[in-house]
DNA sequence: AATCTCACG
DNA sequence: ACGTACGTGAGATTA
């Protein structure tokens, strides 16, 4: 038989910390379980073992050896992020009918290796599964470890072992024995490290027999000493480097085939840790535990027999409340008891345009639909996904079951392809209470809502693209790439693939030698930030850069925009409104958000993006909305001082900053001040600042605390609202949209710096695309009801463009720009700049 | 699927 | 001893 012996602490440990912190709404971490299944799955499936243990160490501090590792384990302690995850783990094999084995004093490889010996004496075969290179010390001809290291799980069998050490396994704890290992506190032998404790093994075996031929050998003196003063040391690290073998553990193989898995309590598990994509994978859907738990609160409505029938003008008529849903050009309509079909665009769209309030999961198609038929949908007073999104910015999607699920509402999937309406009025229901309670209401029915239709309006109407002018546009990029390609071929020699990294970081740093500054994970990086270090160094680290930036436009823009362009030679992006934690939209498919501007050579892209013939566009953008936004919250009278002062605010805070007039204030400083106003909102580095500017550390630490002093309450606002958020686990912006923050209960101090700076930032941020939000909105509003021939078509986070008749364009312009700056009353003025121009180039400015 | 790089605010 | 500013989306390479 096979049995498959697993060390559930160390991989759990991998699993950790090879996965980033991820947790539940409730704050309870879960990449450990994550990792670990991920990890236990891919091997059950490699080894597809008769029997399976997971061992866990269980020490005890009074018991020999052990105390060592007690002691370690103790000191360093394990993060409680990873600690309160063992139970979890423990409790999610059991329900899945594996054997949990612990046992008192013993550590986890202590039972494998009683495991490992019971396989080789009954003649079974054992996988030992453990991401500790000690247990390679058990393989036999009948037992195999499974390394799993970062990437991959290593099978070690003899003949593996032996190619890599060059000595028989069970001598890696003569091995240890002399060199020692830090890490578990074995002494070794001091003054012999790995070559040495190496070449000794391979010569002489055990180090039994190493001391006893030694005297006589031809080793030097100096290790024949260190051999004899660390004798007993030797002795003793080996009696700790050894793994146990007769742990008091059940020993027959047949013990540990698995029992039947509990699934609906595995369901039940995993559904509470959010962890839907594993009950995926385990073949057991997530609707089924939900809907079969809640049994006290949802008794009554448990049973749901609904009545379906085509709904029809007089039912429409007649309703006055609903949910829907409409997919693949079908409607379904709930209303108490009965659910209503219909896919006659002629009943949909009256429906869509009836008095009948209506919740519904994701309204923005429904509004594409309504506009490209030219109808309407009116009174949407929910969407199940805008209202998820609210009340959990981070989630990753916010499908109706997932919801259900996330909210402990009851999910029909009994009702198998009416599932979703079945359940999505129980659903609205419960997130509407939830927005109540956090107070999002407002945010909800004045922002969120309501911006769907805008959004519909944007992506409806699209943007023109000249496709002959990009075209022409790639042509001349190409013949740049294959001039640039051809030079830096010559500088490095030979032909290679310069868009790999891989490649051109052995062509950079190994064959030119040039010195690499930074490593990724996986090599040398090669980023524009490395590479401009290098300029001088050689010419092909600028053809490089060059070439970089050419393809980058030739792939992602000419290629990828002129792939989206559609029948009306218009782009029309997808705008998300449930993507971002910060509550910014983001755009897709293509993104138009991030169309080149900041090169000369890039922004000739934006020529191609331009008004229909005969119209024009009009631009408008906010300018330093952040930082007015944290004057506003912040209050600080320097910082307000210094956008109404009408001076430039980056010269005005320079000018605070190194307290001497206006005049005085070089371009160096006011670039530095600059760059500190851009540091205050992203939560501060001394280290990135001195980075960003070329100064060093000590200075760019001067600046922050100069800044700081100068604007004191920026500095009392960001301790604040890091307090708070520690506090609350949660930051609030001006509108009252939230985010949680779990990194800030993390233990890792990494995680909670990253945790502070998203604090400092998400309040300001998230404030200032509330702002952009509801300036949209007034102006489409605004647009429509005095009748101007101008229409919103995109949003660049604090930019909005229109396109418009000529005619109108003056006015449009006027319009807009009054809207965007009156859109809140803030201690700063809000301050817009608005152009008018044919293409998307002209139209900036 | 993950990683690297780079485009934007 | 680490890793180093916030928020996104997309394309190419690599495993």
């Amino acid at each position: 038989m096979k049995l498959l012996a697993i060390d559930g602490n160390s991989i759990l440990n991998r699993a950790f910390y090879g996965i980033k912190l991820l947790s539940n709404k409730n704050g309870v971490f879960t990449n450990a379980v994550f990792g670990f299944m991920n990890i236990y799955l891919k091997n059950v499936a490699d080894v597809k073992p008769d029997a399976i243990a997971v061992a866990f160490d269980l020490r005890s501090p009074t018991f020999r050896h052990k105390s060592v590792s007690y002691y370690k384990a103790n000191r360093k302690g394990m993060p409680p992020e990873l600690a309160q995850q063992l139970p979890l783990i423990k409790e999610l094999l059991t329900y899945m009918g594996v054997k949990v084995l612990e046992c008192e004093g013993f550590e986890a490889d202590d039972i494998l290796g009683t495991l490992a010996q019971a396989c080789t004496d009954s003649g079974d075969h054992c996988f030992v599964l453990t991401g500790d290179r000690d247990s390679l010390q058990l393989i036999s001809d009948n037992v195999t470890v499974l390394l799993a290291t970062n990437k991959e799980t290593i099978h070690y069998d003899k003949a593996r072992f032996t190619e890599d050490y060059g000595f028989e396994p069970i001598r890696l704890i003569d091995l240890k024995a002399l060199m020692g290992d830090s890490s578990d506190n074995i002494p070794g032998v001091p003054g012999i490290g790995e070559k040495t404790a190496s070449a000794l093994v391979k010569e002489y075996g055990a180090i039994e027999d190493l001391y006893e031929k030694y005297a006589d050998s031809s080793l030097t003196k100096g290790v024949k000493a260190k051999l004899e003063k660390g004798k007993a040391s030797a002795e003793e690290s080996k009696w700790l480097a050894t793994i146990v073998r007769n742990a008091p553990v059940e020993t027959s193989v047949s013990a540990y085939i698995p029992a039947p898995q509990d699934t609906m309590a595995i369901s039940r598990l995993l559904s509470e840790l959010e962890m839907f994509k594993l009950l995926d994978k385990l073949g057991i859907s997530a609707a089924k535990a939900v809907s079969e738990i809640p049994e006290k609160e949802a008794a009554p409505s448990e049973e749901l027999s609904l009545i379906l029938s085509p709904l029809t003008s007089d039912i429409i008529g007649s309703l006055s409340e609903c949910s829907y849903i409409f997919r693949n050009g079908k409607l379904f309509v709930r209303s108490g008891e009965n659910i209503y079909t219909a896919d006659s665009e002629e009943l949909i769209l009256k429906f869509f345009d009836s008095e009948c309030k209506k919740s519904t999961d994701d309204a923005k198609p429904h509004y594409r639909y309504v506009m490209a038929k030219g109808g309407e949908l009116r009174n949407l007073t929910n969407d199940a996904a805008v209202s998820g999104y609210l009340l959990n910015p981070s989630a990753s999607d916010y499908a109706i079951e997932k919801l259900c699920a996330e909210y402990g509402v009851l999910y029909y999937s009994d009702q198998e392809e009416n599932a979703d309406i079945a359940s999505l009025d129980g659903l609205v229901k419960k997130l509407r209470s939830n927005i109540e309670e956090q107070g999002m209401t407002p945010l909800l029915e004045n922002i969120e809502l309501p911006l769907t239709e805008v959004l519909a309006s944007m992506e409806d109407i699209g943007i023109c693209i000249n496709r002959q002018g990009v075209e022409e546009f790639g042509v001349s990029l190409s013949e740049k790439i294959e001039e640039t390609q051809q030079i830096i071929y010559d500088y490095a020699g030979h032909e290679f693939n310069i868009s790999s990294p891989k490649q051109l970081g052995t062509v950079l740093f190994e064959e030119l030698g040039l010195p690499a500054k930074k490593k990724t994970k996986s090599g040398y990086s090669t980023s524009a930030e490395v590479l401009e270090e290098l300029r001088n160094q050689s010419p092909i680290v600028d053809n490089v850069l060059k070439y970089r930036q050419y393809t980058k436009l030739n792939s992602t823009y000419v290629t990828g925009l002129t792939d989206k362009i559609a029948a009306d030679g218009r782009i029309h992006t997808c705008f998300k409104q449930t993507e971002t934690r910060t509550g910014r939209i983001s755009s897709t498919e293509p993104n138009m958000q991030n169309i080149p501007v900041r090169t000369e050579l890039g922004s000739q892209m934006r020529k191609f993006f331009t008004a229909a013939p005969g119209k024009t566009l009009v631009d408008a953008d906010y300018s330093q909305i952040e930082l007015r936004v944290m004057a506003h919250l912040c209050g600080d009278e320097n910082m307000i001082s210094a956008f109404t002062s009408g001076e430039d605010f980056h010269t005005a805070t320079a000018a605070q900053v190194f307290d001497m007039p206006v005049f005085m204030v070089t371009p160096e400083m006011r670039s530095a001040a600059k760059a500190v106003n851009f540091g205050i909102i992203y939560g501060i580095g001394a280290f990135s600042l001195s980075k960003d500017i070329g100064i060093s550390v000590a200075q760019a630490k001067k600046y922050i605390a100069d800044y700081l002093a100068r604007f004191p309450k920026v500095n009392s606002f960001t301790e604040d609202i890091v307090n708070e958020a520690i506090k609350t686990g949660c930051v609030t912006t001006m509108l009252g949209r939230k985010r949680r923050i779990p990194e800030l209960s993390s233990s890792n101090k990494i995680l909670q710096a990253a945790g502070k700076r998203i604090a400092m930032n998400t309040p300001v941020q998230g404030t200032a695309a509330d702002l952009i939000k509801i300036a949209m909105i007034n102006v489409y509003r605004r647009l429509k009801e005095e009748k101007l021939d101008a229409k919103l078509i995109l949003q660049v986070h604090d930019e909005l463009i229109l396109e418009s008749s000529v005619e109108d364009a003056q006015r449009a312009a006027e319009l807009l720009k009054e809207e965007m700056q009156k859109v809140y009353d803030m201690k700063v003025p809000l301050t817009v700049d608005v152009h008018i121009g044919f293409s998307w180039y002209d139209a900036k400015g």
